[in-house]
DNA sequence: CGAATAGTGTCTGTAAGACACTATTCC
DNA sequence: GGAATAGTGTCTTACAGACACTATTCG
């Protein structure tokens, strides 16, 4: 299709051939371009992030979203897949990974007085995958609920949790708000609990991430009634007091008519 | 406050001044960043985008959106403002330029097999601000009817007007879905209108960017009410058959609650 | 039993969309 | 008058949210 002739020209005109050979990259100025992940996930009830504590400059010792360099032969979001199974060990590619938003401020990295660092941010949602082992150039990596960060609970100080390198506190922001968008008009609070799952499990989903509590009884029907949502395996979880019907995704990924956030 | 320290770290630890003193972009694998912008106005009450001819290799002589690259100094808001200046003689800034999205696939241009070419979409509205001058390296600039272009229109060939250039009808695609979906939760669709413009003028831009037709009363109404959106002058244009109130633009950014598109 | 959770039924307010109707201007 | 546009009123349907109520399990 006339797509693929577009993205991926396998025939170069002979001008575009010659002007490639001639091309001389070290003409220009230098730019690095990285990938950071706001990899988001529930722990006991409360919506968590990754951060891993930075090993090398700049920044050492700081907290950071994981990420690193695109390389040549990877487009960024396979970038951002390597470096969140290198810096925190997960065998499990997150259950959503899209992209967010890029950042290129000068100033925002402390090497763009000599190359300019523009990074890309992706936002992904999974399960609890359990705890993460720091890899490649990271001391520790682990979640941290988003409300033990200070810059994002006002009634904590620095010496309460940590504070974010680079722009990430910005970035996380914006995923923040990204995600509780989404959940209004997408499936994917599906994204962040298991294959199985109740009608309960997927309310607390949407209570963490809107952070305000939603009336059970009107969620059930709510959710029950959006077609394509969820679909019932007929089986029941005793886990609780009473027990609850099991569901599994649907086939939709829109919710019609969207599911809203009480306005604040 | 504690957004300018992460953005700007005004002082390096001593570990960063030598870890930049000593950094060598060399080292690294080269990257380009550029920023390219799609311009949406309304022209005749139809959708339109503004593409520039390439006067340049890569792709020489076929239709693109305007852009370009990053420059030490700015950020790539600041790029994709430049280069649409450049490339078109605007005096004007676009009312509204947001970022969409970044591109970065393997293959996306023909400069990849020695240097990755990132390229960050920017998406722009305003009112029609009449004929661009191409400039730097365009050889044309001009606004082509959204639906004049053969991607867009399952009934035109390639002969009938203008494919584009790299993932730029990707692009354009994404740009388009952007802004529809704008328009439903915020009052956007001011940007494409002069400062006074009657209620039909807006619905025209609503009908244009969904591609449908809006019953007037309705639209009229809901307007009036969505707190913010509009602010009457008192006065009245006779230019049509019926004098219409005059409006301008009110302080709310979000429309709540929301317009939505019909369902396709 | 009492507490916690799951799930039903029912009511109210708000808003979207259909559409009949009136008002104003230009030809 | 007739056509085009601007703007009103009103009706139906749908859904969000409040909340009373029942059912099931564990301690």
């Amino acid at each position: 299709m006339a797509k693929d002739k577009t993205l991926f020209p396998k025939v170069l005109s002979d001008e575009d051939t010659k002007f490639v050979e001639n091309y001389q990259p070290t003409d220009y100025p230098p730019n690095a371009v990285t990938a950071d992940v706001i990899l988001l996930t529930i722990r006991s009830g409360r919506l968590a992030v990754l951060l891993v504590e930075r090993a090398n400059p700049p920044q050492s010792g700081s907290w950071a979203l994981p990420g690193g360099h695109l390389r040549p032969e990877e487009s960024i979001h396979e970038t951002a897949l390597r470096e969140l199974a290198e810096k925190t060990g997960f065998a499990a590619e997150p259950a959503h990974l899209e992209q967010l938003q890029t950042y290129s401020t000068p100033g925002r990295d402390a090497r763009d007085s000599k190359m300019r660092v523009t990074s890309v941010a992706y936002l992904a949602f999974m399960p609890d995958p359990g705890t993460p082992r720091a890899g490649s150039d990271a001391r520790l990596a682990r979640f941290w609920a988003v409300d033990d960060l200070p810059e994002f609970n006002s009634e904590l100080t620095c010496e309460d949790g940590p504070t974010l390198a680079f722009d990430h506190a910005a970035m996380l922001r914006d995923g923040l708000e990204r995600a509780a968008s989404k959940l209004e008009y997408t499936t994917l609070a599906t994204a962040f609990v298991d294959e199985q799952f109740t009608i309960s499990d997927l309310r607390r989903v949407y209570e963490a991430v809107w952070r305000n509590s939603i009336d059970a009884p009107n969620f059930s029907r709510k959710v029950k009634s959006a077609s394509g949502f969820i679909e019932s395996t007929g089986g029941k979880r005793a886990t609780g007091r009473a027990p609850a019907g099991l569901f599994v995704k649907g086939e939709a990924d829109i919710i019609s008519p969207p599911f809203f956030r009480p306005i604040e």
